[in-house]
DNA sequence: AATATTAGTGGATAAAGTCCACTAAAAAGG
DNA sequence: CCTTTTTAGTGGACTTTATCCACTAATATT
């Protein structure tokens, strides 16, 4: 691989850092932190999961996971339910409110991103898309994460 | 901007946060945090510095910023020198040991790089340069960082 | 049945980051 | 100039975030 390519990806991966953080920030008005907001968009994705595969999944240790999940229970968030399959495990899925939350989350994620884009031509954002979707592709054919 | 696309793109962000997260673990050999090393790569990076630029650029708080230079030059990676333009402030650089873990960091970053990469063609790996290149020029141009 | 593994939890503690008040120097405004 | 305001940097005290470890209870393995 050539040193100079080598040089520009990582400057690019600087810059992406800067964008997503930049995206990221509209997170922390919610009153919960970046990694409880992860756990929250986590679970509404999975609709429904156990504990352990939101450790996996995310890479934060399972303590640690056990005191965010009992705390975004007691802000009425989540709801744990025994499983009949395995009774070591609860199911947990967003309440009601979990959910409000989880869709403002979502949608201020959209206005933040169309604000980042704003000012660019519909061609260009849509060959941004294309670009990305083509990173995502090559870089996914690896099967490394 | 259309639905999917907001979709494809938040989906392309979560997907390159996981690479991100991949090729920055190996920083974490060094005994150094991930915010220390950040902050040794900017002064190598910008060669000579005073703290301020430091927290501007890296956007941490000035205190900890204050501590963070202390204990590396506690450690011997960097020094500072008086500037005679301006008495509050002093140069910040790297000392040859400095300059020692910058070289590391980077090249490990490199191979890191190189590493992802690996199993895809050159043609492929240049196609996604040239993405790489267009996002950041497109997103560059509208000045928001 | 005995043993090993897995899911989850709490205590203790460390690491990371923030807030505030302060000093000293420099810049700005009269 | 000399007062006022701003800027750079620091340390104390604190909060938040995250990790380590030991433990329980349930399930899986042999």
């Amino acid at each position: 691989m050539n040193k100079n390519t080598i040089a520009d990806i990582r400057q690019f991966n600087r810059f992406y850092t800067n964008i997503l953080g930049v995206l990221d920030k509209h997170i922390l008005d919610t009153g919960y932190s970046f990694t409880e907001a992860r756990v929250i968009l986590e679970i509404g994705l999975m609709e429904q999961c156990i504990a352990n595969n939101l450790v996996d999944k995310l890479e934060i240790d399972r303590s640690y996971m056990s005191r965010i999940i009992n705390k975004l229970r007691k802000d009425g968030l989540v709801m744990k339910e025994n499983s009949t399959l395995d009774n070591r495990t609860s199911l947990i899925r967003l309440t009601p409110e979990g959910l409000t939350l989880f869709d403002q989350l979502n949608e201020r994620s959209d206005e933040q991103l169309v604000r980042l884009f704003q000012g660019l031509s519909q061609d260009e954002i849509k060959e941004i898309h294309a670009s990305m979707m083509f990173i995502q592709k090559k870089l996914d054919s690896l099967g490394r994460l």
